[in-house]
DNA sequence: CCGGGCTGCGAGAGCGCTCTCAGAGCAGAG
DNA sequence: CTCTGCTCTGAGAGCGCTCTCGCAGCCCGG
């Protein structure tokens, strides 16, 4: 049955073959310098065996593992089912590792003791870098890491002062196509439902939104979400006590503006007609709400594709630049 | 700036501590025979260094990695980004497996050499275990794993004959509470939309929509989808097709669900007055469908945790049950 | 025919840890 | 006071691999 405990090892393989240790080791790695009979000779031995080396006994003397953390914080095990977000991140930088061939160690800092665990388990040099995806607030951990010697490459832009490399979306332009499009189309009394303010991504909407409305005469109707489909449709409710008027909303995120939506139309707001909407995300579901959302795309696929070609470049010690910034594009559909 | 060379070992604490490497060793591992005043010397010297086990060099001789594999197949990724499934069992595995302090590892079989990158990865003991996700058709890789003595745990009955443990949900019998629940409704012209019949949630769902029927006096009305929303909808058009006089419609997964209800509605058909649905799944989009829909939910979160827990059993040696199954729960709302 | 350079292979050290085994030290019994 | 038995610590082997280094064999030019 279990043939765990007689897996064989490179001594074994050239025992069979009949040369020594490092030759073996050549032919596995695929150094050139090994004449074409005995590197066959081994190749054999290795098949006939089912020699597979050992990933612990290899690192242990490369000093690298081929394997990369991806940490996501508390808030991400919260909305993972309700919220792509994470999952396309995931997706993404998995299929960039895949190409690299390294492995993808997911961790979750859930947990009280996450935080450390995550300092204890990427410091044990059981991964060659980490990715941290969707930091909220001040989060003192990348920047630790990577003064102990850890690649370390993050989304979003860090709060505070920070010189850890990170990917970023174009938040401020594509709110300010969405506030813009608002404007054009006649609205008036423009709100937004901003999000957390203690993530980048609340904040620099919030400050796309504010900078589109200045110089014109709107003034600004805001509420404050943290990005879920509920907080969504209370905010709504609250805007709509605020200015019973208003002809528009700008939602930070697709969730809230389902739950805007949800209250609208239980209101009795008619959209667009009455209300316009306009959303941030452009998740799947969107393009199949009643009516379909208008909304600004980011591409979150590419973004974890981009975050992990970053990682690898870190690694392999070139220089990257400090800031990617991905474009974010206005989707126009029936809601605005 | 980098300290990754510099990086003490467990000599370095030894010798600052003035014991032996072995006596650090058993500090480290918090093994009781050691004697207090000796002990607390050494938690100072491994503070002071800010020493942290090498990993590679402990599972070297321990042969334990504290990592464990789950791996998800290839239409994981596709549908990653719209359905919640793959999402909510990373996280309940992630859960167990951070109250057990181990690591998981992400690996998905997307791309044509991901099935010899799993079986790689997972023989060169860089995993304790392994947990398959949905697997697709007659999926060998688990039994084979399993053969080479590598602890493996699957979600769903396995089709064909194989020994590896499962865990599933009761498929049936959620199937046969909601077709029930149409038939004491009083609906007579019941269809049904089934999953693919290449894997078990799809065929156990048919079947349980065929058990629940058969005896009645109603005939089934069958289309087949693959699980994705839009063959939810294109399955409804050829369902209205068939038998235009259907009065309720059961759909093997509530993307699916979503998707013929898109159909109905584009037809004119009123929910559930003209045409009742039910899906499955429960997922958090489904209770702000319009109307709300009534599905089979089931526990997807309990099924990662429940995946993670027998796996934990089986790399500790302990007897597992070869199948365990949670029950699944009809949920009536507005669509039925 | 000899010496220098090159290529291909093997010997052996060592990566950082765990764990067995033996021995030192001490307490208590006889 | 000796002997037994116990507890605690250290020495050292070894996990499976990579990689440096040196040497053997060969080819070529002088």
């Amino acid at each position: 049955m279990s043939q765990a405990h007689e897996r064989p090892t490179l001594e074994a393989v050239a025992r069979l073959a009949g040369v020594s240790r490092a030759t073996v080791s050549r032919v596995v790695n695929g150094s050139p310098k090994v004449a074409e009979p005995i590197r066959s000779a081994v190749r054999r031995a290795v098949e006939e065996l089912g020699y597979i080396p050992n990933a612990a006994a290899r690192s242990l003397v490369t000093q690298r593992t081929d394997s990369i953390a991806l940490v996501l914080p508390e808030s991400a095990s919260r909305v993972f089912s309700d919220d792509p977000f994470f999952p396309s991140i995931i997706h993404g930088v998995s299929q960039e590792l895949d190409a690299a061939d390294k492995q993808l160690v997911l961790m979750m800092t859930n947990t009280v003791a996450g935080y450390e665990r995550v300092e204890r388990y990427t410091t044990a040099r059981h991964v060659d870098g980490v990715l941290f995806a969707s930091t909220h607030g001040v989060d003192p951990l990348p920047g630790q890491l990577s003064r102990l010697g850890v690649p370390v490459v993050v989304t979003g832009r860090p709060l505070g002062r920070s010189t850890v490399p990170y990917v970023d979306v174009d938040h401020v332009g594509g709110v300010r196509a969405a506030v813009r499009h608002l404007l054009e189309t006649g609205h008036s009394r423009i709100a937004t439902i901003a999000g957390p303010q203690d993530m980048v991504a609340g904040i620099d909407r919030l400050a796309g939104y504010r900078a589109e409305l200045h110089g014109s005469d709107r003034r600004s109707i805001v509420a404050v979400g943290d990005f879920t489909r509920e907080s969504g449709a209370t905010a709504m409710r609250q805007l709509l006590e605020d200015d019973p008027l208003l002809d528009a909303v700008f939602v930070a995120s697709d969730l809230m503006a389902h739950g805007a939506i949800t209250t609208l139309r239980e209101l009795g707001r008619r959209i667009p007609d009455d209300v316009a909407v306009v959303g941030f995300d452009d998740f799947d579901i969107s393009r199949y709400t009643d009516p379909p959302l208008t909304t600004v795309r980011q591409p979150i696929l590419e973004l974890g594709r981009e975050l992990a070609r970053q990682l690898l470049r870190v690694i392999a010690g070139e220089d990257v630049d400090q800031a990617v910034v991905l474009p974010t594009e206005l989707v126009v559909r029936a809601s605005a």
